[in-house]
DNA sequence: TAGATTGTTAATCGATTAACAATC
DNA sequence: TAGATTGTTAATCGATTAACAATC
């Protein structure tokens, strides 16, 4: 059973990765079932938040018994969409860039690799596991939708790099530049990776280890 | 004028960075005095949340005039410990790790590297930036205190990795495996990231565009 | 059927925003 | 001094947790 989705909140969604990793983990170890209350335990989470999450989408457990898993993960994968493959490319094939490539599971995270571009003319035809470095300012001449790009150009260039990819139809961004796009940018998606400002929480963190959450 | 700080929430902790790396963009260029509600405009935030976020650790303004830019960017710097250099090391000297040897500026971001460490016999000795990769088991026998491990290691061999590095009393981690380590360990201080996680996020907000906030 | 556990409403808690007196 | 803007208290809003009736 399935709802009318209106507005869920970032708190929510920001969830829903950590419950999908979590009950593949269970999936692997031969579990099949689980009630709320045993997967907040083993989560340290709360069961009440864990019903109210899924609850957001639709009833998907049963009473009396709990939540099939497999079903679950289904579920959930459908919410985030990671079936339905999404035309992703990098832009800036520098050491990040090229380290995306090889480390991230795109076709198991929703999005098929579609292109790897660059301006550094030294790099360009360069293949990085057969994805060959183009030109960036093919970007404009394609032909299939590119529904997300992954910024990965110097934080110099985040600005400009996205006047630019907007025009060329692009409305979501996977942005590691280090600069905020948001505040310059009115109607496109964006999810921050920005690293610096996670160490930097990490360096608060550790200073005050017993003040801090 | 500073303050007995009791409990910052993660809210606030987590704006603190976002803030020193807008001041610092401020500063260059050439803005020296900025009120609470001029900032929040240019940074699309509410005022008040600002004066509240920074009355968390002392009042740092003057009434009537605003902020000093330069000397927010002290106390922001101050608060997140970014002067005083703790050692960090580097775990798993895979695509991963080399990338963030070369992009992150442990310097300014309040770390000094103190070594790249791997298992692998192919690569030991071999330099990055400067750094030899070492034996992994080489830190069991280091006099010099390792503030914090940055995790670069493939997921399953996560949690072997952090209990061998608890051991050698490291508590504070810098999370890049893609395995949830809280759940498993007391008394650590742990900042994920979780790219994976943030890509399916993405995912999730691209297809509900309109409906996700 | 009885027991277990969901889905959902209600209560609580915390974070954000508004208001304003203090003061530079 | 008058105007501006902080620091701080109070009001609002939203998210988390608790409670319980519905139901498998």
């Amino acid at each position: 059973m399935s709802k009318e989705i209106t507005k869920v909140s970032n708190s929510v969604i920001g969830r829903l990765p950590m419950y999908y990793r979590f009950l593949i983990y269970l999936k692997n170890n031969g579990i099949n079932k689980i009630s709320s209350s045993s997967l907040a335990e083993k989560m340290h989470l709360n069961a009440s938040q864990i019903r109210q999450d899924l609850n957001c989408f639709g009833g998907f457990g049963q009473q009396g018994y709990g939540y099939n898993i497999d079903y679950l993960i289904d579920v959930i994968s459908s919410i985030l969409d990671l079936t339905n493959l999404k035309n992703i490319i990098i832009v800036g094939a520098g050491k990040l860039g090229v380290t995306l490539v090889h480390d991230i599971d795109f076709q198991n995270l929703g999005f098929k690799l579609f292109g790897v571009y660059d301006n550094n003319k030294d790099i360009l035809g360069t293949s990085i596991n057969n994805n060959i470095i183009q030109d960036i300012s093919n970007i404009e001449n394609l032909k299939t939708t590119i529904d997300v790009a992954v910024l990965c150009v110097p934080k110099e260039y985040a600005k400009q790099t996205t006047v630019f990819l907007t025009k060329c139809g692009i409305k979501t961004f996977w942005n590691f530049t280090h600069q905020d796009l948001q505040i310059y940018f009115n109607d496109i998606i964006v999810e921050n990776v920005h690293l610096s400002d996670s160490l930097m929480k990490l360096s608060y963190k550790h200073k005050h280890k017993h003040t801090s959450k």
